[in-house]
Parts: C-alpha cells; sequence; structure tokens
DNA sequence: TAATTTTGATTGACTGATCAATCAACAAAA
DNA sequence: TTTTGTTGATTGATCAGTCAATCAAAATTA
C-alpha cells in the first residue's frame, strides 16, 4: 500500500522509535533492526531515509531538544514576571514528558555519546547554554549581574544533577520535591542578594532570551549549522 | 618470562587499563583487546583473568568507586569539626583524579550502563547513598534533621550537576569555581537553618559516618554481596 | 645435583554471533 | 514510463569468547 508523501511520516515514526528504544534499553547501542522493527518498516528503509545509524541518532536528539524548546517557549510566554519565568524554567525542566525514566535514559545516552560524536556534543552544549541564557536573562534584573551568574550557574547544575540522580532510580526523590529544591535555592539566593536599583526596570519586554527565539547566529559560532 | 604470582599484577594493570581505555573513548564500547594492549598483554589473558569482559568492566567500577572512598576517608579524618568535614567531602569530590577529564568521563558511562546493567547500578547506588550520609552525618549537628536531609539532597544534586556538566567540556567551571558553589549552598542554607540545642552536642567523635567504614550490612538489603 | 613432572602464565588462531550497510528487485502511484 | 516507497537477501567487518599448544618456573623424584 505505497503512496507518495511518506517520507515525512516515516521519519517521524523512526525518530520517535529511536527514542523509544533508546529509553528503553538505555544505551544508544541499539541496532537499526530494532528501531526498524518498533516503526514498523524495515532496518533497509531506516538506511533509505537516514543514510546511517549516526545520522538518525543526531534527529533522534535534535528532535529531543525541539521538544523541549517548545515546552519552554509555551511555558515562558505564559509567565508575566522575571521572577516567574524562573520558576517556568525550573518547572518545564521536572515535567512529566522530560522526568520520565526513559526519557532521561535517553539524555544520559546522548550525554555518554557526546564524548566521542562532535555532532551530538554541539547540540548537549546548545542545551546548557540555552538553560543558562533562560536563567541569567530573568535572574538580571532581580539581583545584581555577576549574583546572577552565579545563581544561575547553581541552578543549571542543580538541574543536571536531579536529573542523573533520579536516572539511578534510587531515593527517589520525584519532580514535585525536585522542583521545590531548586526553588528553594533560587529564593534563599535571592533573598541574600536584592536587585540593585540600576537594574531593577531593565526587563526585558517579552521575558524570550535570544537563545530561545529563533535566532541570527552570535558572531564567536561558526555559520553553515542547520538550527534545532 | 613467566612466574607464579602474575596474578594480582596483571588483573591490577587490565582494570587500570579499562579506566584508561574508557576514559580516553569515553564508553563502555571498548574491545578486550585494546584495554589488553593497554595492559601489555594479549586478549585472551583478560579473558582468561576476568572470565567476561563484563565481569572486567564490574571490577573496574569498584576500583573507581574505592579510590573514591580511599580518599574520603583520608580527607574526613584530617578534619576536626562537622563543618570542616562537610568542606571536605565537597573537596574531595573535586579533587584532581577525580574531576579529571577522562575520570568524569569513565563515570558518565558506567552511569549510562547502569541502566542495563543491575551490578553497576549497585555500584552507583553505593555511591549515591554513602555521599548522603556523610553529608547527612555532618549536617545533623548543624541544624534540624529535615532540613539536613534537604541540604543534603540538594549538596549531592549540585555536585553531581557539576561532574556531568564537566563533562561537557564547555563553560568549563574550574574545580575552584565548582567547590565554592558547592559550599556557598551549604553556607547560606545553614545560615538560614541555625541547630537547635537539642541537637547541637550530638556529634559523633570518629566524624565517620556508617556508610564509610568497612560496615556491616543493614537489615533492609539482600545478604550475600560482595563489600567494595 | 640432575632429571622429571607438574603447574601457572600466556598466546595465536579460530569460531560464532551480531550488525551496519548495500543492492537488486518489485509494487504502486503519477 | 518514470518516480517513490519498500523489502529480502547478502556482504563485510567487528568482537567476545574458546581452545589447544607453548613456555618457563617450581615441585618432585631419582
Amino acid at each position: 500500500m505505497p503512496k507518495v508523501g511518506m517520507e515525512p511520516m516515516r521519519r517521524k515514526a523512526l525518530v520517535d522509535a529511536a527514542l523509544r528504544v533508546i529509553g528503553d534499553h538505555g544505551s544508544l547501542s541499539v541496532t537499526m533492526s530494532e528501531i526498524a522493527r518498533k516503526a514498523g518498516v524495515s532496518p533497509a528503509l531506516a538506511h533509505h531515509y537516514f543514510g546511517s545509524k549516526e545520522q538518525l541518532l543526531i534527529e533522534t536528539i535534535r528532535s529531543l531538544l525541539k521538544q523541549l524548546r517548545d515546552d519552554a517557549v509555551t511555558a515562558l510566554k505564559a509567565a508575566p514576571t522575571p521572577r516567574a519565568r524562573l520558576s517556568a524554567v525550573i518547572s518545564v525542566s521536572f515535567h512529566a514528558d522530560q522526568f520520565a525514566p526513559q526519557t532521561i535514559a535517553a539524555w544520559l545516552a546522548f550525554y555518554a555519546e557526546a564524548q566521542r560524536s562532535e555532532e551530538t556534543r554541539r547540540f548537549l552544549v546548545i542545551y546548557a547554554r540555552r538553560l543558562r541564557s533562560n536563567l541569567l536573562a530573568n535572574l538580571k534584573p532581580l539581583c545584581p549581574v555577576d549574583v546572577a551568574e552565579h545563581i544561575a550557574e547553581g541552578v543549571a547544575a542543580m538541574i543536571d544533577g536531579l536529573y542523573i540522580r533520579q536516572s539511578l532510580g534510587s531515593t527517589p526523590i520525584g519532580a514535585e520535591a525536585s522542583i521545590a529544591l531548586t526553588e528553594d535555592y533560587v529564593t534563599i539566593q535571592l533573598d541574600r542578594h536584592p536587585a540593585s536599583l540600576s537594574e531593577a526596570g531593565a526587563a526585558p519586554s517579552s521575558g524570550l532570551s535570544g537563545h530561545l527565539l529563533p535566532e541570527g547566529r552570535r558572531e564567536s559560532e561558526p555559520k553553515h549549522r542547520k538550527d534545532i
């Protein structure tokens, strides 16, 4: 029953299947056959559309990152104040899809892969920068710049750490407790270092930082890179 | 030049080689041949002594954990007060050997492996519990118990998170900055919640918590498990 | 001491399984 | 008939694990 216009559907099915298989297996050492089977097609077709296993894996992490970005954009648009946006960033990190064991396992597998694959590392660096940028943009109106950077590092580390601890499945502090822990960190840090007058009114109108919007390239980066 | 009594030397050489190869490669997908070559023996010998690749890998993570424990014991013995012991725990986590890129890469690889290997997960859970236990034991004299648990979770998450962020190699905050960030978290949390009178004098005499000393089994755990 | 047997250490060569990747061929739509 | 989708069969490479054989030290015996 082959029709024309199958390509986008097949690609999506294969990427989704790859994500599920990787999440279940907890590793990138999964076979094209298994992915293809889960997607309901033959292994040969996976190669036909993606050319190589590596390419399919790249598309898979790209999709993982896109999902996270979309969630973040939605949550940030609904938050009116910098402080609310900070909470939105934290909340999104621990919400449902992202904090599911399989998704966490997939993230972890990609972190490991980043040690070998330049392309994979690039994507994870983008995630790290985006998180930092989102935090920083909304911290700056609330405290001095150097303090904002300090807090941003701390929050980002805590989020990633809670992820990795969750991956072990022992002492499972849930999503709510994770959010509470991170929020508490932000709160007490901000209490310590109240905003200076000069930066109190400098909040950007949209609250969406540069890294979130479809972005023009920053000067220091190489060009000819496909955006996620 | 075969002599008698080679076994312990060969085992150590192979485990060390495995750690180096895994660290360089950033993955457990390394061949027995490569490990054996780095150890200066034939692949067959590695199988002869360890029986299987999995077993060699298990011994490898065991050695990684032992190294960390030894460092912690040394540092804790030299620290006189609970607060100093907290600093020691933090400091050890980021010190030299442990924070080297290859070592971090190896840890990460084992975290990923833990998704599949029950045995590997067990070791990482032990690490997590030990860290938590060390923190908790030295926090309890300094603040209320429930707060101590809260802080311990936060510190542990932050340490692990700083590790994983370090593994990406982007925005490399160094060991010192990582220590400062974590110390700062402990300090402001303790400032917030001063010790209640009832627990002020309850510090254990040695400061070495149960998880650190060669330990009797806790009741809730399965028996017949070799200790690390 | 000299001759031997035993034992542990070590390897090269081989096997069987797995898997990514390829290709020739076919089916259905355009 | 050309284009797009699809697969079964196959290939070539990689690897964990096995095995029989070798070698040298130690133990035993003569």
